[in-house]
DNA sequence: ATCTTCTCTCAGAGCTTTCTCAGACTGCGG
DNA sequence: CCGCAGTCTGAGAAAGCTCTGAGAGAAGAT
């Protein structure tokens, strides 16, 4: 209720005009009746919960972006916001001008037409589902390859530098001493691509990242 | 009867046309003779108890829209308003803003052509008659599985996070030091699967929770 | 009161997932 | 063509997750 306030008044003072809720059913009340910019939902709310907020929203074909909040920074709840179709997210405590620099990009990005299940070539993504095909053939993966490969799907054809995938699907900022992207890059080639003997889906962007072939 | 009057007032006041019924039957024959765009139901009533209203409607085929009003927040309850079809749950004493926000969503939402029983390949599940089939064989099930099962073949074809089903089976919103889920979904296993030896019921989506497999 | 049924906890076995590390490989600038 | 930074890969340790059987306690039936 602090933290609402102080946004509130964050935001406002760099020239945004900013709504209310302080429950789920206020919040999504308020989503379906008016066209916002973007949504900033924390999960910890009364009566529904900001994933059953956004879940909702997007079943009732809402594809204003979501920015969710998060207090715990477990692999379960950015998954289950991802599921929800949450855009982006951030672990509490943040600072404020990450948010606003977060914030800028989902309203840039604006409402996409999303479909609740993502289709890049022959490569289907269903996060309500959780399944994954390629060519109709379902392919398993554990979560974390999971929570990479949407990330990367969202953002087919456009570059992902590594360190933005640290951030939003490993949650970790610093670049050092980690190659887990390269691994779990590596884990999805060997479920995605070995098996099917295709053009190769993921693309190595040699000093940057990665990116899903578009198409 | 002071509760009653208030509400009215209330809902009228936000533009609501609000018909009123005092007992069970009255209930009854109003909402099957008028096609309301929703229902609130307090589960005390004289004569026939909102349970059996609600039961009583959905079995008429009427998916009107059905808030409950509960005084009690028991388990026992919250499933057995589930079982009798209601769609939502007020928990009294409420905020008036609340339930005004649950009916809005409630109505938003419409009457769903919701068949009273739900059919998932050779699985049937009756709300109404509580009772479960799987290729025309009755199997018995407790009330807590039955809620369970109940929950997920409304889900089916959708991974429902492991703390979902605890809050809405359950009613408990922390996650930490029960695995009671896993522990019914094995039971619910042991009685709909073991015995039938076909292709399983419900998938276990590691680090997220379970789905029900559609068709 | 006794018996049965139901609900839930607990703890251990077995398996999966995650992540690090080290060495092999690759593409690019010189 | 060489060297180097960047990338890929397999192995393996540690942590984590799921399932299961046993059993305690509560609720309900007889």
């Amino acid at each position: 209720m602090k933290l609402v306030r102080a946004l509130q008044r964050g935001l406002q003072r760099e020239g945004y005009v900013v709504d209310l809720a302080v429950t789920g059913d206020e919040a999504l009340a308020q989503a379906s009746s008016y066209d916002y910019d973007a949504v900033v939902l924390d999960v910890m709310l009364p009566g529904k919960d900001g994933f059953a907020v956004c879940k909702e929203l997007r079943r009732d074909e809402q594809w204003v972006p979501v920015l969710m909040l998060t207090a715990r920074d477990h692999v379960k709840d950015r998954i289950r916001g991802l599921d929800a179709g949450a855009d982006d997210y951030l672990v509490k405590p943040f600072d404020f001008g990450e948010m606003l620099a977060r914030l800028r990009a989902l309203i840039r990005r604006g409402p996409s037409e999303r479909p609740a299940v993502i289709e890049v070539g022959d490569l289907r993504v269903d996060p309500a589902a959780h399944v994954v095909t390629r060519g109709g053939r379902e392919v398993e993966l554990t979560p974390r390859e999971f929570a990479l490969l949407l990330f990367l799907a969202r953002h087919a054809g456009e570059v992902v530098p590594r360190i933005e995938l640290l951030e939003h699907v490993w949650d970790e900022s610093d670049e050092g001493s980690t190659n887990v992207v390269d691994v779990y890059v590596g884990y999805l080639r060997k479920k995605l691509e070995r098996p099917f003997r295709r053009r190769p889906l993921i693309r190595t962007v040699r000093g940057v990242g990665f990116m899903l072939e578009p198409k």
